[in-house]
Parts: C-alpha cells; sequence; structure tokens
DNA sequence: AGGGGACCTCTGC
DNA sequence: GCAGAGGTCCCC
C-alpha cells in the first residue's frame, strides 16, 4: 500500500444523525433530472442552497488540515465551483457535494445528490485524501526548509486531492499552455456529456462522462467548443484508452499501482500528455505524492533557490526530471505536497496576500505591482486567518 | 540530445 | 500589437 494508515481520526460519526426522511425530502428539493430530459429544463427551480438552510454535517477536520480556498481554486481540479462564502460544490462520482469552511475552525459537508449517503461519505474522505495528514508533512518540510516554513504561516491547509484518474488526465490535457478561465469552460464542457447531477446556484454539474461517452465526442466538435489544438489530444487519448484491455478505465487504475516513473511512462505514451501533465496526473489522482509538476512557477522557484545552476537552460524533459530530483532530495517523499504550496505561493493572488519578507529577492517584490483582489484574499477577509491576527 | 518553432484561444498590459 | 497562460509535438 502506499498509502499509509490514516494519522488522522477515522470517519466522524455525525453527532445528530438527521432521520432518513429528512434527507430524502431535502434531496427532492434539489433539481435533478434524467440525461434525456435536461435540454428540456429551461427554468431550473430556485434550489436550498444558501447556508443558512444547509444542515451542514461536520468533517473531524482543522483549518490547518483542510483550508477549502487554497485547496479548490488553485489549479488542481476545474470541476468545483465556488457556490457561496468559504464554500465550493463538486462532482465525486455520481455525488454531488458542498463543503464549507465553518466558523469553529472545521469544514462541513452536504450531500445534494446521491442514492447512497454512506458511500458518498466514503468516497469524499478517499477524495480528500483524508488518510494524509497534512500537519505531519509539513512538519518535515518546515524542518528542511525555513522558506517553506514561512510561506505555511500563511498559506495553511493547501491540501493535495486524490481525483478520479479519468477527470483529471482529461482536465490536465486542457490545461496545456493555457489559463484557467479557459481551462474551466473547456472541462464544463466535456462535463456536460456526462450525467446530470443537478444546480447549486448558477451551476450545473454533471457526473464526469466515462470512456465510452467521451469517445463520441469528435475533434470538430472539440474545435468548435473551442479546444484549438487540444481537440486531437483529446480524442487521441481517449482513442488510446478504448484500446487498453478492459477499456481503459482499469488500464488508468493499474496506474497507481506502479511507482512513479512506470506510471509517468505509461501516461506520456497518450497524446497531449507530456512531463507536467504526467506529474500532475501522478500527484493529484494516483497517489504518488513525490511527483513534481514543473511549470514555469515552479522553474523559476526551482532556478531562484533551490537548483539556481539551472539558470538559463531550457525546460526539457531532462531538466524537467533534475528539477524534480532536486525537490526529492529537499523535500523527501511527499514532494509533491510541497510544491503544491510553492506553486500556490507563486500565484499572482496569492503573492498579493504574502508579507514582503517572505520574498528574498526584489526581483520577486517587485512582481507583485498591483493588489490582486482574489478569491482566496477575500476569504481570508471572512475569517482571519490565526497566524495573521 | 536538445534547441526552436508551431500550435488554438483569450486576457492583460 | 504581443507576451503569456501550471505545455506538447515535431523537426532539425
Amino acid at each position: 500500500m502506499k498509502r499509509p494508515k490514516s494519522p488522522l481520526p477515522p470517519c466522524p460519526s455525525t453527532s445528530t444523525p438527521p432521520p432518513p426522511h429528512h434527507r430524502q425530502s431535502f434531496t427532492k428539493l434539489i433539481t435533478s433530472v434524467s440525461t434525456k430530459r435536461r435540454n428540456i429544463l429551461q427554468n431550473p427551480q430556485p434550489l436550498p442552497t444558501s447556508a443558512a438552510e444547509i444542515n451542514w454535517k461536520p468533517l473531524n477536520i482543522s483549518k490547518s488540515e483542510l483550508y477549502l480556498p487554497l485547496t479548490f481554486p488553485t489549479g488542481q481540479t476545474f470541476r468545483w465551483k465556488k457556490t457561496g462564502p468559504l464554500q465550493y460544490t463538486g462532482p465525486i462520482g455520481p455525488h454531488l457535494i458542498s463543503l464549507k469552511q465553518l466558523e469553529d475552525n472545521g469544514v462541513g459537508y452536504f450531500c445534494h445528490f446521491t442514492d447512497d449517503e454512506d458511500r458518498a461519505r466514503t468516497e469524499l474522505f478517499d477524495f480528500l485524501n483524508m488518510g494524509m495528514s497534512l500537519n505531519s508533512i509539513w512538519d518535515e518540510f518546515r524542518a528542511a526548509d525555513s522558506r517553506f516554513a514561512e510561506l505555511a504561516l500563511h498559506l495553511e491547509g493547501a491540501r493535495v486531492l486524490r481525483q478520479d484518474p479519468l477527470e483529471c488526465l482529461i482536465q490536465f490535457i486542457c490545461s496545456s499552455n493555457n489559463n484557467i478561465q479557459r481551462i474551466t469552460k473547456m472541462v464544463d464542457f466535456i462535463s456536460s456529456k456526462g450525467r446530470f447531477l443537478g444546480n447549486v446556484e448558477e451551476f450545473e454539474f454533471y457526473e464526469f462522462p466515462s470512456i465510452e461517452k467521451l469517445a463520441l465526442l469528435s475533434e470538430a466538435e472539440l474545435r468548435e467548443a473551442g479546444f484549438g489544438y487540444r481537440a486531437k489530444y483529446i480524442v487521441g487519448t481517449v482513442a488510446a484508452l478504448q484500446s487498453k484491455p478492459g477499456g481503459g478505465q482499469e488500464w488508468l487504475a493499474s496506474l497507481r499501482k506502479l511507482d512513479l516513473q512506470e506510471s509517468v511512462v505509461g501516461l506520456s505514451s497518450l497524446p497531449g500528455v507530456g512531463p507536467k501533465v504526467a506529474a500532475c496526473i501522478a500527484l493529484f489522482a494516483l497517489d504518488h505524492h513525490h511527483a513534481i509538476p514543473v511549470d514555469t512557477h515552479v522553474w523559476k522557484i526551482a532556478t531562484r533557490y533551490l537548483v539556481p545552476e539551472l539558470a538559463g537552460t531550457s525546460l526539457t524533459p531532462r531538466i524537467c526530471s533534475r528539477v524534480a530530483d532536486a525537490f526529492v532530495s529537499k523535500y523527501g517523499k511527499y514532494a509533491g505536497w510541497a510544491q503544491t504550496l510553492l506553486f500556490i505561493s507563486e500565484l499572482p493572488s496569492q503573492k498579493a496576500m504574502l508579507p514582503p519578507s517572505v520574498w528574498e529577492t526584489d526581483e520577486g517584490r517587485s512582481s507583485v505591482k498591483t493588489q490582486v483582489k482574489s478569491e482566496a484574499v477575500q476569504e481570508t477577509k471572512g475569517i482571519p486567518r490565526s497566524k495573521e491576527n
């Protein structure tokens, strides 16, 4: 087993489990229609999505283990939407779940649409990687790197999710040389081919389409939808998956059992998957916690702090793997989790809220020209983070 | 092996 | 206009 035994408390039993009929009636208020009917759904019913109406069930997890604004809108997944203050909603398999940062230093969840609440909770725990203790992992990073320790003070709770491999693969093929807004639009388009789950706020949510459903997409249709040259990658990758024994799903799942390098070799055989995308899938979906997605931000960090001797060279696969090795040497077997925090700290939205003291160079300081009014900035205003008080 | 350019589209300066 | 967006592919 790659995943260590849970250092966190097991599934918290909700203190006051609502009677089954409660859940049932509540769920019925949610608009949920079959795929066949969804195109006649012109005026979705108003939905009970305001925080006051939702009976949040507690997850026994502190803000330092999971802080939603640093976990969901920071580029790991493009399927989750901000549906309220400190609140995010997204599909996990056939379930539609909202999460909210609660005032009492915890996180609440609510299953909008599921036929099996217990199973939904189990899959939520899995998706949130609850078996991993962010605090323990970060303790090692803090000990190894004072700069990480400084950043960690301000970016508590930036967690790595455990996503479905197929969803992750398709999302990150879309991500190449692309911006978040457009990636989201593309992922939404693909998602809309799956089974409709329901609306929350202005968003429609869908189960991610199966490989069989994805295979119905043509390159022309994807180009029409604005995928550009990535259209042929999607079509090619879906075809490659279908050609695997068992139809691809099995093959993807098997990558979790291989070591990182074998996984990356397998993934890289798919069109549109290079070293960066492969590392993202390995880290965000395949339990390879030391995978290092080396993108432009990480490359900057690496040449500034970690491997200055590589500054000026270009990001070839070989150099890419040297950078990854340097990360693993410094941070150890969960190095990918360190990369995630460092990446987030480079996002303009997050950089704007870090004190200048964490930038050791003038270059870093001057790169933040204006205060960016980001989601996370605003969220942080909502519930002040203790370290900044 | 590794540098260089093309590739879709959209946003921000 | 033109670079840049959490790159990849192809060619030399």
